[in-house]
RNA sequence: GGGCGGGUAGCUCAGUUGGCUAGAGCAUUCGCUUUACACGCGAAGGGUCCAGGGUUCGAGUCCCUGCCUGCCCA
């Protein structure tokens, strides 16, 4: 997609600027309203956000990158995303004034299923019509419309967050950029044997009729039954290699005869026979009626793909069941029996029955479990295991059917009533079926009741709650389902092992931190990535190591077609329908030729070595014939390719070539496109090349240079669920894609290509060695309701960012958020609706719009006004003339930027905010401010301080509240400018503060005498204002303080300070004249006396202070000399320590005793 | 079922290798229209650090068990 411009006409803050809010104030709290758009369309006319990559290609600035992590189009932003993009832009914009060269790359995903789903409501409720009421490309054309206003939405919300995004270079998953790159790595790793088609029980939509993700999942308990269904069991021959042969269910056959068909005789089995082999309970039953044994399922509309009994191998009943099959009623199809432990024992078999009742399913298990594995998963596993038939017996609708691998019903007419049923009504007329029948019943027979001696085949019910899978989209139950799926192998070692040798080695689990190497096979890493918080590297970690085959296909309209091609043969009516033999060989004669051809064309026309023709087919590697959805009979995979070009040449081949004659008098029809595609992911997987413009960068003006400068970028920030989805597939597409160091990955010649499978193995062994997308993976917390619950629309705990913008400005917000980001996984954030508005609103934003407020009202109303009246002399501040407060604000100032460069690196965000709040809070506003108010204006080295702190504050505090500090910021930067010695403040680009320089303020400005002064001051303060509080002396009432001679030489530096700070008229060498109204107190380790408090001293009140303060005094008094008469700690604990609480109690004792004499005077 | 978090003041959360009287913001109470800010200033109250056991001179912090709660994976 264009690029978007940076500008503010689409902005969503709808108020108009009202010219300079300094000059007109029209209320004196800070309105963000005012300000935000004007410094949005500031920072776009700088351009400042655009990155260059020619500086760091070039060497002049080392590279700072972070890629948005792309949202959906689905919707509009939510706090989740605001949250993380705060974090991002922190990150970028402190980075960008630390002089990197600093590129935050934004975009959006396309969300195939998700997109496709909305858009398919949409139209539905709209319009009424569906989505195949219109062609592949008009509705594709209609998701288009609705991705971009949402694209527009998000882009619009963005920059209303103040996000410093290089616009300019905005990509789309499904752009042109990022297409490029989908078909360059989807013909890399599908020509390198990474990606493959297969069969495989997915997650079906019947509904949307795609395969679904497990994360497009979610679990629902619902109340249902567990069936027990009778399978009559039968003696029946062997097929060639021991299993039986699957027997078609017939009308003709008769339960008292040995009746033959297909090949298979069927006799039943009695429980006379059973008895005698030792079957348990065998002799209950009537001796020559026929056996059966008892399924339980709470599927039983599966059993028609039943293609075996499955029971634990140390179930007792095994042995007497070995060489016996079971015959499936009405259908007649005859399956063996298997053993298998993960057969479920009932519980009544469990050797420890206080397990058994806590396990539930034992409680309803019968021990026989019916396997379908074209319908579970665990069902087709054990398929698999044992070599059983899949029989798909449904339709992509989830409807019974016989034309996708179920083919016995074609002989039984009995079976025919189940075709066409959903799987709801199929449930109910597979029990009425059983319910109407007898073992022992022909199979086919008409449902006539059992007699009296005739036992019936459905056994019973049990309610049964249980969680079954749902898709999110359509909330239909997912269907498990047999069907043709791409896949990419990630099992590879390629992918998911060069995944776990990425992360740095003091995060990998199993690797010794010294001395024990090789206590894993691949324990050389490349140690470059590293999970902050650390605890995540383990999730990472555990995934790759249980990591399974990853399906990439979606049978959805909206998403990167396969880049795949098929051809199709006319069968000229030699060939039987569906007849896999045949058309089999049909292909061996045929595609060689075919194959041949369209390689001499291609190499003609240049196109060659986009094409790679697959011939693995010969190999089996690709089934020829599939009778599953989106393949239908006679048609093959042929091809990938790599760009539209050579697509666009292997269809007019095709076309060409349509009446062409092959052997066996076939002809190709034509080729055509893979109908599937993508999984979204495929994409994301991607987004660190693609955005970078991976595989060729120069192409466009958008990406050059991007991916040679920018790629391993500098930090993935995300949510801790993305993990598995997300960071896993970007390593390994990364490292794959990327590795032997060429940028643009040259393509292996095609000369041999039957054999390239192993002749490259062994330069393939290092493949997976590429660099990783990112350094660090920064996994955020997840911003939940006041309740714990996770923010969603859908729940109606939901708040706008865009709201929280109109209501407290984006500064706040992103203080706020910022504020909240500690270590812990999630955050709670309390919504209740706003009275005015309706709409969802936090209390917790208030304390980010009450700090914008208190820094512009300090630097306008204080620091601005007094720089205004009185400017600031150039080169007037060296160290010599600071006084102590001056020296103690540099201090704070110097810590304070230590700090939040060091939170900064490890991603502490909340500590980042705190040290910020309480720099501008505690120490600028509370006590440096007040504490110049009398000196500022006739003191130029004080003045100059006051603007370095000013700036010093307004830099750091940038990367979180970036407009209201780049308002002041440019009031501030009208001011003459004079040097502090030890503060640096420079430039980038510009005079914008976005662009301004990270603050460099010398180590030794950190001055620990002046702090330990100012301490001293500090504590005399509060205690002069709480001794004046408890008398309730009125605020304006100047009192006065009496020290001692040593005290009011070692305060000659403060006393104006203090005096200012604690409303005292004066500091006086003095003790208070004998009589006069006065209090005695201690601070700073000494007794000080306050007089002038009032006419009158309250004795009352001065008792209950003084007793008060008495009985803390003792309680700690009695902790400290507790510790010291134990003489363990004396003993044991550090002499430092033990002395500090000897001199502690000294000083407390002192203190009690000064207190108490008072208390004695009073009474 | 496997893994990972969390449980500290009324609320939301900090609390570094175990060591001063366990902190902050909001809320509450009291005082204040003070010349930047009531989105403010000054002061105060408020905690059995989930429970039980263990290690230690000393545990909110480390170990074990349990309870509650949330998330990820299967």
């Amino acid at each position: 997609m264009a690029a978007t411009s940076n500008g503010t006409s689409g902005g969503p803050n709808p108020k108009p600027t009202t010219g300079d809010p300094a000059t007109a104030p029209a209320s004196k709290a800070y309105q963000p309203a005012n300000v935000e758009p004007r410094m949005l369309a500031k920072w776009d006319a700088a351009g400042a956000f655009t990155a260059h990559p020619e500086r760091v290609l070039s060497g002049e600035a080392r590279p700072y990158c972070i890629l948005i992590p792309p949202p959906n189009v689905t919707g509009a932003l939510h706090l989740g995303h605001a949250l993380n993009n705060t974090l991002q832009d922190i990150l970028t914009r402190a980075h960008r004034m630390m002089g990197f060269e600093a590129l935050w790359m934004p975009g959006t995903d396309h969300a195939g299923i998700a997109t496709q789903a909305v858009v398919e409501r949409r139209l539905l409720k709209e319009q009424g019509k569906k989505r195949k009421d219109y062609t592949r490309e008009q509705f594709v054309a209609l998701v288009q419309e609705w991705k971009d206003e949402y694209e527009k939405r998000i882009t619009n919300q963005l920059k209303a967050m103040g996000c410093s995004c290089d616009f300019t270079r905005q990509r789309f998953t499904m752009d042109d950029i990022c297409a490029r790159a989908v078909r360059e790595a989807f013909f890399r790793l599908f020509k390198d044997g990474l990606i493959y088609r297969g069969k495989r029980i997915v997650n079906w939509d019947p509904v949307l009729q795609t395969a679904v993700a497990d994360d497009e999942c979610y679990d629902e308990d619902v109340d249902s039954f567990f069936y027990y269904l009778r399978y009559p069991l039968v003696h029946a021959m062997q097929g060639p290699l021991g299993t039986p042969t699957l027997r078609v269910g017939s009308e003709k056959r008769h339960s008292e005869s040995g009746g033959t068909q297909g090949g298979t005789q069927v006799q039943p089995v009695t429980w006379n026979e059973l008895a005698s082999r030792g079957y348990p309970g065998a002799d209950q039953h009537p001796g020559e009626q026929q056996a059966w044994v008892t399924v339980a399922t709470t599927r039983p509309e599966t059993y028609l793909g039943d293609t075996a009994v499955a029971l634990n191998p140390k179930d007792p009943r095994a042995k007497a069941l070995r060489c016996v099959f079971v015959e499936l009623p009405i259908v007649g199809r005859v399956i063996p029996i298997i053993e298998d432990d993960y057969v479920v024992l009932p519980a009544a078999m469990w050797d420890d029955q206080e397990a058994a009742k806590s396990d539930p399913k034992a409680q309803f298990a019968t021990g026989f479990l019916k396997v379908t594995p074209a319908h579970d998963p665990n069902d087709y596993d054990l398929g698999v295991k044992h070599k059983l038939p899949m029989i798909n017996v449904m339709a992509p609708d989830g409807s019974i059917s016989d034309k996708h691998g179920w083919s016995d019903p074609a002989e039984t007419r009995s079976a025919h009533v189940f075709l066409g049923k959903t799987r709801e009504e199929a449930r109910k007329l597979v029990i009425a079926e059983f319910k109407s029948r007898n073992v022992g019943d022909s199979s086919g027979g008409g449902g006539s009741a059992g007699g009296p001696a005739g036992v019936h085949l459905f056994e019973g019910q049990k309610p049964y709650r249980h969680s079954v899978k749902h898709s999110d989209r359509s909330k239909a139950i997912i269907e498990p389902y047999l069907s043709d799926q791409w896949f990419v192998k990630v099992t590879d070692d390629r992918l998911a092992g060069s995944a776990n040798r990425a992360l740095v080695d003091e995060q990998r689990t199993g690797i010794k931190a010294s001395g024990d190497q090789g206590t894993k096979a691949d324990s050389a890493g490349d140690g470059s990535l590293r999970f902050y918080p650390s605890r995540y590297a383990k999730m990472y970690e555990q995934w790759h190591d249980g990591i399974r085959d990853w399906c990439i296909s979606r049978q959805l309209w909206w998403g990167h077609r396969i880049p795949c091609f098929y051809i199709q043969i006319s069968e000229s009516g030699r060939i039987e329908a569906g007849n896999p033999t045949q058309i089999e060989n049909l292909v061996q004669q045929n595609q060689r030729h075919i194959l041949t051809e369209l390689r001499r064309e291609s190499e003609l026309n240049g196109t060659a070595q986009d094409i790679w023709i697959d011939e693995r087919i010969h190999a089996g590697r690709f089934p020829a014939t599939v009778s599953f959805p989106g393949v239908s009979a006679g048609k093959f995979m042929i091809a990938c390719c790599k760009t539209q070009q050579s697509a666009d040449f292997l269809i007019r081949f095709g076309k060409g070539t349509g009446n062409s004659t092959y052997a066996c008098d076939s002809r190709l029809l034509g080729i055509w496109q893979d109908d599937d595609v993508l999984d979204t992911w495929f994409s994301s997987a991607l987004w660190p090349l693609s955005t970078l413009g991976w595989p060729d960068p120069a192409q466009s003006p958008q990406t050059k240079g991007l991916l040679e400068a920018f790629n391993p970028t500098s930090v993935l920030s995300t949510a801790r669920e993305i993990i598995t989805l997300w960071v896993s597939r970007m390593v390994m597409m990364n490292r794959y894609l990327l590795s032997g160091g060429t940028l643009v990955p040259s393509v292996s010649s095609l000369d041999n290509p039957t054999t390239q499978d192993r002749s490259a193995r062994d330069e393939r062994t290092t493949q997976g060695n590429g660099p990783v997308p990112f350094r660090d993976v920064f996994i955020h917390a997840v911003v939940q309701d006041g309740d714990g619950k996770r923010m969603s629309k859908s729940a109606g705990n939901g708040v706008d960012p865009l709201d929280i913008i109109d209501s407290h400005g984006a500064d706040a917000m992103r203080f706020t958020l910022a504020q909240m980001t500690t270590n812990t996984q999630d955050v709670r954030m309390p919504v209740k609706p706003d009275p005015k508005s309706g709409k969802n609103t936090s209390e917790k934003f208030d304390a980010g719009r009450s700090f914008c407020n208190k820094l512009w009202n300090a630097s306008t109303g204080v620091a601005i006004a007094r720089l205004s009246k009185e400017p600031v002399n150039i080169g007037s501040s060296i160290p010599a003339n600071r006084t102590l407060v001056d020296r103690w604000m540099l201090s704070r100032l110097a810590r304070a930027t230590a700090a939040c460069e060091s939170c900064l690196k490890n991603y502490e965000f909340a500590d980042y905010v705190q040290t910020l709040y309480q720099l501008l809070w505690w120490d600028f506003c509370d006590w440096y401010l007040e504490a110049i108010k009398p000196t500022v204006d006739a003191s130029p080295e004080q003045r100059a301080v006051l603007r370095a702190a000013l700036d010093v504050i307004l830099r750091l505090l940038h990367p979180v509240i970036p407009f209201v500090t780049e308002a002041i910021f440019e009031q501030l930067a009208k001011l003459p400018t004079g040097s502090v010695a030890g503060v640096t403040l420079s430039s980038i680009r510009g005079d914008i503060l976005c662009t301004a320089a990270w603050p460099k303020l010398d180590a030794s400005l950190i001055d620990e005498a002046a702090e330990r002064e100012f301490e001293r001051v500090r504590e005399l303060v509060n205690t002069v204002r709480n001794v004046r509080s408890e008398h309730q002396v009125p605020p304006k009432r100047r009192v006065t303080l009496h020290v001692s001679p040593a005290i009011a030489a070692s305060l000659s530096t403060s006393r104006g300070l203090i005096e200012t700070l604690a409303g005292i008229e004066a500091i006086v060498a003095t003790p208070p004249t004998h009589g006069s109204p006065a209090v005695a107190f201690r601070a700073i380790g000494e007794e000080l006396h306050l007089s002038n408090l009032a006419d009158a001293i309250d004795a009352g009140a001065e008792k209950d202070r003084l007793t008060k303060q008495l009985e803390q005094l003792r309680k700690n008094a009695g902790a400290i000399s507790g510790r010291l008469n134990n003489p363990g700690y004396v003993d044991k604990a550090p002499p430092k320590l033990v002395e500090e609480s000897k001199a502690q109690l000294a000083k407390i004792n002192d203190e009690i005793a000064a207190i108490e004499g008072k208390l004695g005077a009073l009474r």
